[in-house]
DNA sequence: AGTCTTAATGACCGATAAGTCAGTTAAAAC
DNA sequence: GTTTTAACTGACTTATCGGTCATTAAGACT
């Protein structure tokens, strides 16, 4: 109607059609929109009229693409879970020095990938309304955690075979050596206005507690 | 209604009423309830209908107490948060001994607060929509998160004046000893059902990990 | 027993947001 | 150019649930 008028009165041939159609590029975008608005708000409190406005759409075209808030959801938590972790495994398999140097490499990079990306916000939300989605913890562990987990584990097996892993009930239980970073990730995300502690200052803390705390006396230096 | 059709045709008087009123016992049955469902299904996911079955009461009942829904979770939240940390302080005020003594009684106690106490309903819940209740946040940090900061910070302060406690990056962040109590609270949380790890594992790496990682060598056995 | 106060009830209201779908129109097909 | 297809729109429908309030009735007092 208004683009009716709007040709009839201006006679002008050259304007831009009120809509697109951009099949191929639409999921994505949605996705990206959602996932900004998950992050702010948590998933019950994102409305899909802000996912539509922010990806510059309709609300009812979300439906086009994705058969409820849900699948919205999850489709976003499948795109982004998954390729995080296992670059650094790759890593880890070829690195030949000592494991503090390997710890003191891959320990940054589980920081960053936790609390810079994503997985931030699908952790949050897990944490917070995970009962909502049945299968998506299970996803999240499958595809992350578990992940890391053998990361972790290999990484000490690794230091255990060269005699450079103390043994202990921490040796026992490579997951805690992921623990500061999890902390700091909640930090930021949840106190992080009340009292600013720089991720950085986690990462040091991590790194000198881990190389401490888990390597024999030898292998701390 | 049907209690006074009851009561003329059976003649009964030993029937218990319908209702009772009971304003004292009141409030903390309410909260109890509430605190129970918010555990969970998280604050927006919570019906108040089913906090009043719960309680026994019908849901205008509720709004005889507290003006809403998040009246009701605050007086929740204030009633369970504050003792907690209290206690553990003047423990570690009175202590006579070694640090890493100090430390292996204090942990579990941290440990024990955390995951099987309300507040990691309550963290639960500021982590995941935190946002929703702006002054939440700050009363959580306030009442629990900073005096477990202080207890920690009071811990390091005592271990380094009696040249127990390892000069580093650890050491400048005494808020990093909880984070693999954190980290287990998460994990019994949200992936327990995934991956059982008992809270006793969690403890016992936690223990090694800081006994050995903060604390200088002659001070560690 | 009757009266009064007020705790308690549950049917109802209205705001909200997920989901629906008839209508519009861009773009492909002919 | 015309016709057809389907991407897109946004007003509307519907279910949900927090909150309301007229009514009921418990319990104290006389």
């Amino acid at each position: 109607m208004t683009d009716k008028s709007v040709k009839t009165s201006s006679g002008e041939r050259t304007e831009a059609p009120r809509r697109r159609r951009r099949k191929e590029a639409r999921p994505a975008e949605i996705i990206a929109a959602g996932m900004q608005e998950f992050a702010l708000r948590g998933f019950a409190g994102t409305r899909l009229e802000d996912v539509a406005r922010r990806a510059g759409i309709a609300k009812g075209t979300i439906y086009l693409y994705f058969e409820d808030k849900e699948a919205l959801f999850m489709a976003a938590v499948r795109e982004r879970v998954g390729p995080a972790i296992l670059e650094v495994t790759g890593f880890v398999d070829g690195f030949p020095g000592p494991t503090r140097e390997l710890l003191r490499l891959v320990i940054p990079v589980l920081h960053e990938r936790l609390v810079q990306s994503d997985l931030h916000t699908i952790l949050r939300i897990l944490i917070g309304e995970g009962s909502t989605f049945p299968g998506l913890t299970a996803l999240y562990y499958r595809e992350t955690v578990l992940r890391g987990r053998e990361l972790l584990e290999r990484i000490v097996a690794r230091g255990r075979a060269r005699g450079e892993i103390r043994e202990g009930a921490a040796a026992d239980l490579p997951l805690v050596i992921m623990a500061p970073a999890i902390m700091s990730a909640i930090w930021q995300m949840t106190f992080m206005h009340e009292a600013p502690i720089p991720p950085e200052r986690f990462l040091a803390a991590h790194l000198d507690l881990i190389t401490e705390g888990l390597l024999v006396p030898e292998a701390r230096h």
